[in-house]
DNA sequence: ACCTGAACACCGTTCAAGT
DNA sequence: ACCTGAACACCGTTCAAGT
């Protein structure tokens, strides 16, 4: 019998080695989310070369880290507070929980941000997975006729990026809900507009 | 008399040295945004000490590097080809210039995205220019009713940050051109969209 | 297989010493 | 006043040597 996970089986240090580091990180990077790899790796009581091998690079460290957060969200996409909404509102409403969740985890904008850089080759998980929830609701709202057919997940992704610049220490939800507004106002079609 | 400039009046050597990095900036910056700003300072042939006095941070020499460039957009905002236009297509169409010019120079996307960065008391000059500019457009639409008054240039700077976020090296025209068109028609008025 | 940690080339930044 | 450039503390990354 093979091991019921997907995941390669790894020698029992490495793999505690891999799991420390990653609970390190996530606290460092919340802390402060340009904490260097090096002091990472001390705080985790490893060698340098243990992070590169586990993480050949900083991005898949801070994405790695923030898997569960981002899972969290991309969960609420398809949970049953969501979808008993009408699609437009629904993805409206998923937009601010996305917000709240970037502004509390300041590491968290630096791994949603990797996942909207352009250099489509160096997008990973985060990127797929976000489009994937995005697209679900998007999808909802365009089979309704309430938003315009000509827009991707990919698109929208990147129109709501401006949530990752916003400064998590200041008053950014009235600006958040007018930005929101807007971009969600140009998703609708025509018709939903005159509606 | 005093100098007709506004400006302190600098020693000859200083302003030479303020000349000199400033160009050899614009050059490395073009070829490479990261590039380091010790290599800036070598190819200038002054000590990393002079370019620090000049410049005391990086943001400040990617801002006076491609000031120039910000100033040719900002002065089209105003120029008889933008303001012959329809306020809502105006707005559009200086968006689309500002996307070719992020485009093709590499460094003054670092500049400009500088300029979107969200801690207020960092922001400088650019970001000054840039809403204003996006001010006088804004404005004259919203006094022919075509665009919501609700709405700052700040938030609208926000909202074509996407911009910034595109792979100069990828076909990114039809992916620019479907967001703008999303923020603008987010732009235009109940009433606008009806017309 | 995996880990360690010294070593390397580099970075931003400072500051005593010069002119 | 201004400049130099060595020096400092740090960074990401590698890799021989260990287990």
């Amino acid at each position: 019998m093979p091991e019921p996970k997907t995941e390669v089986k790894k020698r029992a240090d490495a793999q505690a080695n891999y799991d420390r580091i990653l609970s390190v990180a996530l606290e460092a990077l919340t802390a402060d989310p340009d904490a260097s790899l090096n002091s990472i790796a001390k705080a985790a009581g490893v060698g340098a070369g243990t992070l590169y091998r586990h993480f050949p690079t900083r991005d898949h460290l801070v994405v790695a880290a923030y898997r569960h957060e981002v899972q969290e969200l991309v969960d609420a996409a398809s949970s049953p507070w969501i979808t008993a909404l009408p699609p437009t509102v629904a993805l409206r409403t998923w937009f601010d929980r996305m917000a709240q969740y970037g502004m509390t985890k300041a590491g968290l904008m630096e791994a949603l941000e990797a996942a909207t850089k352009s250099v489509p080759f160096e997008r990973g998980e985060i990127h797929e997975v976000l489009t994937s929830a995005i697209a679900l609701l998007l999808e909802r709202g365009q089979q309704a006729g309430e938003l315009r057919a000509d827009l991707t997940a990919e698109d929208v992704l990147l129109a709501v990026g401006f949530l990752w610049r916003l400064d998590p220490a200041s008053d950014w939800r009235p600006q958040a809900a007018r930005l929101l507004d807007l971009v969600v106002d140009g998703l609708r079609t025509a018709a939903a507009v005159r509606a």
